[in-house]
DNA sequence: GTAGGGTTAG
């Protein structure tokens, strides 16, 4: 027969280790071992069971522990009120609290700062002040913490007032004046009112302090962009990036869709590359949602970009790279591109029209003439037929390489209706004579084309860098353009 | 040689 401290010690080893099962078969085995456990032993158990969210195990072992005489420390109802709030269970973590107070243990701004969170975050407003004033009359004294929980409360409702009450009353009452997550809490419902004074202010506060964190510059970005202040939310992302807290994946996007929003692709596409890349950080749906603003944007057909959008959702094993080989074209980062391309084509499987496109597009863009024919041949080999994003990009490269009879072809086909008439295609056709130096000619489509499609259907096309340029009248060469 | 607790955005 063990002692009960060996006992202890294994079980706490094992919670460490997260092996609830084998903690909770231990408890049992010392139990039928005839060594009784003591209030070490619930103790710990309740807390390493509320600790990984195991509430109904936790409950049933402090049921167990008040049952044989044992009283649970402040602690132990703790970590369980905390535990069933964090699964929003908030009717069970109050059952626990009046059970803690049935069994005489005084509860601490932990158990009252975990429940007013709570109400907060589900924005019951009224029971989290309740439990406020139960704290106060309690005489247990309120913290940041718990001070800034009720901020949150007061946000989740609108109520201003009452949230720099608080806020107010914290440059008071605590020392140092409130924290970053107060600040924070402040700020964000001044983004969501719109008050971009009364957050500048919270805001140079904590720069003086210099102690904003990547909330309080995702939060005034928020602000900003939301307000259609775009030259001050990339300040604020200039801000972030030189302070060096621009490194998960959530706050590049956020940094990008502002760079996207003001038109600065080239801008955006780098800090896409060096997440990617350089960083090596796991990209989300979110990065790749501005990824196809960007390609939309860069003048991609909106045909190849739906096409790629499809490939991603499908979790097709070659998406990214084929998105990535055609933004870094588009974006004319060709070094970068023919790296993507490289991981497209290297295992020598056929592929789907989405990577053949993909290929293609790059290879043209490039100036590899001859690499972007051969792909386009070995595509036909492997038996797909050319859909209209492979059209529009192959007579991007006979525009490119000067073949004005291939340009012709399709154009032709297009004509007499070979090819259903389409925008991205005829804007392909078009800004292939531009590059063969046809003007002429891609005047005649440009005709044609406020024929089919009615004038001034034609959507904008914004360039790189964001710099403006007259897309009909211009004559200086676009020969930088993709094609 | 014993006892995992609460705060801030998209």
């Amino acid at each position: 027969m063990n002692d009960v401290l060996v006992y202890n010690v294994m079980i706490k080893a094992y919670g460490m280790a997260k092996l609830h099962e084998k903690a909770l078969s231990l408890f049992k085995g010392m139990k039928n071992q005839g060594t009784w456990p003591d209030e070490c032993t619930y103790n710990s158990l309740v807390q390493m069971l509320s600790g990984s969210d195991l509430v109904d195990e936790a409950q049933r072992v402090l049921s167990e522990m008040v049952d044989s005489g044992c009283k649970p420390g402040c602690k132990t109802f703790s970590s369980l009120i905390a535990s069933y709030v964090r699964l929003g269970l908030l009717s069970e973590a109050v059952d626990v609290y009046e059970e803690m107070r049935k069994a005489g243990v005084k509860p601490n701004e932990v158990v009252y700062g975990s429940l007013i969170n709570g109400f907060a975050e589900s924005g019951m407003v009224e029971e989290a002040i309740q439990y406020f004033k139960t704290m106060e009359e309690d005489g247990v004294k309120s913290n940041q913490i718990v001070l800034t929980s009720l901020i949150k409360a007061y946000s989740k409702v609108g109520c201003l007032e009452e949230a720099r009450r608080v806020y107010d009353r914290m440059k008071k009452d605590t020392e140092g004046g409130p924290d970053v997550a107060a600040s924070n809490s402040m700020l964000s419902l001044c983004a969501e009112l719109g008050m971009v004074s009364e957050a500048e202010t919270i805001f140079n506060d904590l720069r003086e302090k210099g102690t904003c964190d990547v909330i309080t510059f995702a939060t005034m970005m928020y602000l900003y962009k939301g307000m259609g202040m775009l030259d001050e939310a990339i300040e604020v992302a200039e801000e972030m990036r030189e302070s060096g807290l621009l490194n998960d994946c959530v706050s590049f996007n956020q940094v990008m869709a502002c760079y996207a929003a003001d038109g600065q692709l080239r801008e955006c596409c780098e800090l896409f590359r060096e997440m990617l890349v350089e960083r090596k950080l796991s990209l989300d749906w979110g990065t790749f949602k501005t990824v196809f603003t960007l390609l939309k944007k860069g003048g991609v057909p909106r045909e190849a970009v739906e096409q790629l959008q499809a490939a991603y959702n499908e979790g097709k094993p070659l998406a990214t790279s084929a998105i990535t080989a055609t933004l870094f074209s588009a974006m004319g980062l060709y070094a970068y591109a023919m790296d993507s391309c490289k991981e497209i084509t290297r295992d020598e499987i056929p592929l789907e029209h989405y990577a053949y496109n993909a290929v293609i597009y790059a290879y043209g863009a490039s100036g590899e003439v001859d690499m972007a024919l051969k792909t386009y041949m070995r595509m036909q080999e492997k038996g797909l037929k050319p859909d209209i994003v492979t059209q529009a990009y192959l007579v991007g490269v006979y525009g490119k390489a000067g073949m004005v009879e291939g340009v012709k072809r399709v154009h032709g086909w297009i004509t007499f209706g070979e090819l259903e008439a389409n925008q991205s295609l005829f804007r392909a056709v078009r800004d292939a004579y531009v590059s063969a130096n046809r003007r002429d000619l891609a005047d005649v489509v440009k005709k044609e084309m406020s024929i089919a499609f009615e004038d001034g259907q034609e959507e904008e096309f914004s360039s790189i860098s964001g710099e403006e340029e007259e897309e009909d009248d211009d004559d200086e060469s676009e020969e930088d353009e993709a094609f």
